[in-house]
DNA sequence: CGGGCGGCCTGGAGGC
DNA sequence: TGCCTCCAGGCCGCCC
């Protein structure tokens, strides 16, 4: 269940031991993730290649390489990235390997296989449908409680929906949904569009502190996440409402309450948030 | 067109 | 212990 500070963490730890070097070659064991994956696009923008830089863009891993290529990488629910020995055995539901100028090898592993490896020309991001729907940036400049007020005018969606909506915002998943409407006060059924400025200025602030929270205590790890060392995240010990049904809430006594919401998960304190 | 929901997929948890 | 069912959820496509 990677959310932003999940792909961040993966992004910052991954940073210092790749730049600079250069991907060799590449095997595809399984094709089979969200879409098939390309073995003529990995070739041509990747292969003979070094790394120049690692970004990220709402969930997406973006690889800068050489002379314009990009290696995107998405982790869907169960995707990792595992940094080790060529040597070091395989692990299972390992689909798409990379070989370095070294000794080490970049492996991308999903027992889900929702996730997504694909490389492309880097001038071509931003004309890819995948990219060009991608509402704002939570971490970014433009993300304000004005624009978001100005936004969300005459949606009737539920305000957790709406954050969770890529188009409008990315890198919200269900945990920092919950964890950040908690924060704010704000109840989950809530329609956006019926937020008022203030509200939306309390709640802009809120998924930034979460997100940032969770950025430095190395992301969430109630399941799945594993950065590229192997590394847990911490920040599961410090979630007020996700996960923590019937438990006491920390503000106010009261009990967490679980919703289904768009068939999902949604938790919160029907005693702090209105 | 906005919004809801099912399908994809597998491991792990819980029930019996 | 073992088998079965259900649940987790990011994203897309389909439907109303």
């Amino acid at each position: 269940m990677p959310e932003l500070p999940e792909v961040e963490t993966v992004r910052r730890k991954l940073l210092p031991h790749l730049v600079g070097h250069r991907i060799d070659g590449f095997e595809i064991y399984d094709h089979r993730l969200r879409y098939p994956v390309r073995s003529r696009n990995l070739q041509r923008w990747v292969v003979g290649r070094s790394v120049e830089d690692i970004q990220r863009r709402s969930k997406y891993l973006l690889i800068h390489l050489e002379k314009n290529g990009c290696l995107v990488i998405h982790f869907g629910m169960s995707g990792r990235i595992i940094l080790c020995a060529a040597d070091q055995p395989r692990e299972d539901h390992v689909h798409v390997l990379f070989r370095l100028d070294d000794t080490r090898e970049l492996r991308f592993r999903d027992p889900r296989r929702f996730g997504l490896v694909d490389a492309l020309e880097s001038s071509e991001l931003e004309r890819d449908r995948r990219f060009a729907t991608l509402g704002l940036e939570p971490l970014s400049d433009e993300f304000t409680g004005r624009e978001l007020y100005d936004r969300s005018r005459g949606s009737r969606k539920p305000v957790k929906n709406f954050l969770m909506d890529s188009t409008r915002v990315v890198g919200v998943g269900h945990i920092y949904a919950s964890e950040a409407l908690f924060l704010a006060g704000v109840h989950p059924k809530r329609a956006a569009g019926r937020l008022g400025p203030g509200r939306w200025e309390s709640l802009v602030a809120s998924v930034r502190q979460v997100l940032t929270a969770a950025i430095e205590r190395g992301g969430t790890t109630l399941r799945d996440f594993h950065d590229s060392s192997g590394a847990k995240g911490e920040f599961q010990d410090h979630l007020r409402v996700y996960d923590r049904s019937g438990e006491e809430c920390v503000r106010c006594g009261g009990r967490i309450r679980r919703v289904v919401l768009a068939g999902r998960s949604t938790y919160y304190c029907p005693g702090c948030q209105r």
